[in-house]
RNA sequence: GGGCCUGUAGCUCAGUUCGGUUAGAGCGCACGCCUGAUAAGCGUGAGGUCGAUGGUUCAAUUCCAUCCAGGCCCA
């Protein structure tokens, strides 16, 4: 007779293989049709809300693994919270304007560019925009992020550009908006402001100068030894063209300076480290240096400017460097970054004396009306006859151009918009905001702190063509800004109907009321001000245009969650226009993850060549495993990806997944609302089973509530190894099997299993939410079965299905069984026996582990999966082997007695008892009688 | 150069917060078993000078300093 068919073996159509790259986007489709995000938004409308406040990734170019990290971990965070009982709506955006978009709009239109008008060329933009909006959408779309794609918030919507000027508008009402110069890139050949990305930066040779500043303040008093003599201080230069624009000459704080008796009665003042080298260049041989002099001492004292009849302060900044020069650094703040830095601290004014064609305005005597790099000589010319040159040469050094004619760039200063950040208090306010913040992890904290605590002034003025215009009227006489309320409702109203366009369609006087008068000067003609905002200004005021906008979101959002550069960026925008605006930080918590590097941590970079593309893993493995490994990381760290890396976490999937087929495959025959079995009436075995799955829910769920993922992965992989497949499922395969399919033993053991897949599978609905759903279609219907997994609720915790007192005697027997399976191997290795069920084990114990075992001595050879089992007390035995690690603990294995069973593979010695049925067990064919 | 952060087995992670027995897990690997989860399942085993050096201490992977490697943001 064939036993096999009386057997209640394993079925299932959950199939082994999961074909996620086939199966994810039908997956994505049928949740399409079935509306199933409008479903959970309807049920649960009513519950209090969670909201997550997505950053809005630039609308540009594909998805990279950086984006796809970032919207894998908003989407389990959504889910786990939508599964928690929250209201969790997710409003994805897009971040629209700014340079990249423009520049590659110039690009594509190459030589035609001359031809496009304002208008046309932000249309362009507008569409390029679009045109990548969509791309990323399907691309973030497929990932298996859920939220409203088809309602999404982007920066060039009108009611968002609305917004926009709105709060701009805002700063300036309160004063918090001025205008000043600052220096930027400009190109004297396209007459045009550049931004950093538009910089080429070429090795060129020019001009060398050391030049002599005749200090007028007397030193005597605190060095003696100058006394008499005639002190300058050395600056050294490559730009002779900006000396007509110093202001001030920098030291450095921390270095020490010599006065350096050169003859003549003359002394230079320059860096002591520095002296050899400049005497050398110099050709002074004949030097001493008479004393030296701290950087702190010479602060505030004046020099004369070399040509002109005014004064050069002395002033200290740590970007001196002892790299080349003097170590006293020629400073024209209208002409470079670190000078006009400097200069702010100073009072100094941002002077910078030349056009928008490079050319030296009428105040530059002697040099008006010259283009600055022919000036160059002239200068230099005039330095010698004034005696102020002390040396000159040619050097080859690295110098900015221009990205598009190719020209050398100028540093220029112009007038710019800024927010302050002391006027008004700003930066206390932010920084005050911040401790109400609570920043994950900690450290982000003070990383912003530092941020806030030192930035200067946020320069908000963009001289460009694609973004939103600092919607702000001055006065054309005295350049006072024009501001009411009424203005800012009105400029809001066009925007929203008109979009942003509309500002630069309309001349001033159609945007402006007929009877406007400057409150200052009284004059009634004013200029609009055609700079865009910077565009961290734009996404930064999101929580205005969509929190507060949208009636299913709230302010402040629960949470921003952003890569950790966003603590300069947008998490540092977000901060400053809502404190600036409504007094409060815009989040409630802000989460951050690290970066993704390859295998061996580095970045990842297209001249490396170790870039890899969401789309090839997708492609090739499926979405469900990108998101296993946005689990398996501690994204708080950098995380790593590679081939093996996701190799690994395949097989991780596949044994969670076959895991979860061998639960389903014995349930094929069970009804949860018939065939369920009490608790109460559970084997100590299936209890503990059942405890132990309470354990894997509150591991779990306290990490999902601590956003602690890579917990989750580990807890959930190792029960499903550990817990399940090494020990509870393999132990239960016999009873599953071979009991009569109605027995109250395997309808227990399904009961436990049922409540383990519908556990397990929501437990990981936030993560592997493919597979989830997946599973949920296959597990036995009941009623009032949701009809997605992602309609369900994370389980929770049962007090009463927890046994503290049962738990440690099974994990004593654990630790037994492990000794058990060492003797078993040893038994197999010397070829005793093959299988587990060809063994009869025999295990001595000490007095306490015997008693401890005694409870269950009939259940051993079920535990150890062997065919019989023996308990003895205190007995050495016989070419046993003896545990390290229990004392007192000998395992003997020898030959299981009696003939297998054809039917459960247990060797017994009532096999061959029957007439009936020889080849069985006395179990067996008690078990087959009913059928 | 500055600010913030990271560095435990080949890989993904525990642990060390308040220093103290042979530093843990799983995967992978090697070897074996099974063939009633089968392109599956089970078992055993070998892998770590806890980035390096120096210091504090009776004792440091854990505290301190320096350095090295890497990341983000500035300059």
């Amino acid at each position: 007779m064939d036993y096999k068919k009386t057997l209640n073996l394993p079925f299932t159509k959950f199939p082994m293989k999961a074909s996620l790259v086939k199966r994810e986007p039908e997956q994505l489709t049928a949740w399409e049709q079935n509306r199933l995000y409008e479903t959970i938004r309807d049920n649960s409308k009513d519950r209090e809300h969670f909201i997550l406040h997505d950053g809005p990734p630039y609308a540009n170019g594909n998805i990279h693994m950086g984006t796809a990290l970032n919207k894998i971990l908003k989407d389990i965070i959504i889910r786990s919270k939508q599964m928690s009982g929250f209201n969790a709506v997710y409003v994805p955006g897009w971040d629209c304007h700014g340079l990249p978009i423009e520049h590659n709009v110039d690009k594509e239109l190459g030589a035609k560019k001359k031809d496009v008008s304002h208008d046309e060329f932000r249309k362009l933009c507008r569409s390029y925009a679009n045109k990548y909006i969509d791309i990323q959408r399907e691309e973030f779309k497929r990932l298996g992020v859920m939220g409203e794609w088809n309602n999404p918030y982007l920066t060039m919507n009108y009611e968002y550009e609305a917004v926009i000027a709105r709060e701009c508008g805002k700063f300036a009402l309160e004063g918090a908006l001025f205008r000043s110069k600052k220096p930027i890139y400009w190109c004297c050949s396209c007459k045009t402001a550049l931004a950093e990305a538009e910089i080429e930066y070429k090795d060129v040779p020019s001009p060398s100068i050391y030049v002599k500043f005749p200090l007028k303040d007397d030193l005597s008093q605190g060095s003696p030894a100058l006394a008499g003599k005639k002190v300058f201080v050395v600056i050294w230069t490559t730009t002779p063209w900006t000396i007509p624009a110093n202001l001030a000459v920098a030291l450095h704080p921390d270095f020490v300076y010599a006065a350096v008796d050169v003859g003549n009665d003359e002394v230079f003042i320059l860096a002591r480290e520095l002296v050899e080298s400049c005497m050398n260049s110099f050709g002074i041989s004949n030097f001493s240096i008479l004393t030296e002099i701290e950087a702190k001492s010479l602060e505030n004292k004046r020099c004369r400017h070399p040509l002109y009849d005014r004064n050069s302060l002395i002033i200290l900044g740590s970007h001196v460097t002892l790299e080349a020069g003097t170590g006293c650094v020629h400073t024209a703040p209208g002409h470079g970054q670190e000078d006009y830095e400097a200069g702010l601290l100073y009072g100094l004014d941002t002077y910078s004396p030349v056009n928008d064609n490079g050319c030296f305005t009428d105040d530059v005597e002697f040099f008006e009306g010259q283009f600055v790099f022919k000036a160059n000589k002239e200068i230099v010319n005039k330095l010698r006859e004034t005696g102020a040159l002390i040396k000159e040469e040619t050097i080859d050094h690295s110098y900015p151009h221009c990205w598009r004619c190719k020209k050398p760039v100028i540093f220029r200063a112009t007038p710019q918009w800024f927010i302050p950040m002391d006027k008004t208090g700003l930066r206390k306010k932010a920084l005050d905001e911040i401790d109400q913040v609570n920043w994950i992890p900690r450290w982000g904290r003070d990383r912003i702190y530092g941020m806030i605590e030192n930035r200067p002034d946020w320069c908000v003025s963009r001289q460009r063509a694609w973004g939103v215009p600092i919607a702000i009227f001055f006065c054309d006489k005295c350049g006072e800004i024009y501001i009411n309320q009424e203005i800012i409702d009105h400029v809001y109203a066009l925007f929203k109907e008109h979009g942003a366009d509309i500002w630069f369609k309309k001349d001033t006087k159609e945007l402006l009321p007929s009877d406007a008068v400057c409150e200052k000067c009284g004059n009634s003609a004013f200029i609009k001000e055609t700079d865009i905002l910077d565009v961290w200004f734009d996404s930064g005021v999101s929580h205005a245009a969509v929190l507060e906008q949208r009636s299913d979101l709230k302010w402040p959002a629960d949470l921003y969650l952003e890569g950790s550069d966003q603590h300069r960026g947008w998490f540092h925008s977000s901060l400053l226009t809502a404190v600036g605006t409504r007094g409060k930080a815009p989040y409630k918590s802000v989460l951050t993850h690290g970066f993704v590097v390859d295998a061996k941590g580095k970045k990842m970079s297209k001249s490396v060549g170790n870039v890899i593309a969401p789309k090839k893993i997708i492609s090739q493995y499926g979405a469900e495993i990108l998101r296993l490994w946005v689990s398996a990381s501690d994204y708080k760290d950098d995380i790593r990806i590679s081939d093996s890396i996701l190799k690994q976490l395949t097989d991780a999937y596949k044994k969670i997944r076959n895991t979860c087929k061998f639960l389903l495959s014995n349930l094929y025959d069970f009804d949860p609302g018939k065939d369920s079995v009490l608790y109460e009436s559970m084997t100590d075995i299936d209890r503990f089973a059942m405890h132990k799955l309470q354990k894997l829910i509150e591991k779990t769920t306290k990490a999902y509530d601590q956003f602690e993922f890579h917990t989750i992965y580990h807890a959930l992989y190792n029960y499903c190894t550990l817990d399940l497949s090494a020990f509870y499922l393999d132990i239960l395969k016999d009873r599953l099997y071979t009991s009569p399919p109605e027995s109250e033993e395997r309808r227990s053991a399904q009961t436990v299993m049922h409540i383990m897949i519908d556990t397990v599978a929501k437990l990981m609905a936030p993560i592997l939410s493919f597979t989830a759903e997946e599973i949920w279609t296959y597990m036995p219907d009941r009623k009032d079965k949701e009809t997605s997994i992602h309609l369900t609720a994370l389980p929770v915790v049962s007090e009463k299905l927890k046994d503290e007192e049962l738990a440690p005697k099974w994990e004593l027997l654990l630790q037994v069984r492990g000794e058990v399976t060492k003797a078993l191997e040893q038994a197999r290795t010397a070829k005793l026996i093959g299988h587990p069920l060809d063994a009869s084990v025999t295990v001595a114990a000490s007095e306490d582990l015997y008693n401890a075992l005694y409870p269950y001595s009939e259940d051993l050879k079920s535990i150890f999966i062997v065919s019989q089992a023996f308990l003895a007390k205190e007995e050495t035995l016989a070419g046993a082997y003896e545990s390290n690690n229990i004392e007192g603990l000998s395992i003997l294995i020898k030959q299981a007695t009696g003939t297998k069973c054809e039917r459960c593979w247990v060797h017994d010695p009532s096999v061959g008892t029957s007439s009936v049925h020889p080849a069985i067990c006395k179990r067996c064919e008690e078990n087959i009688k009913n059928l």
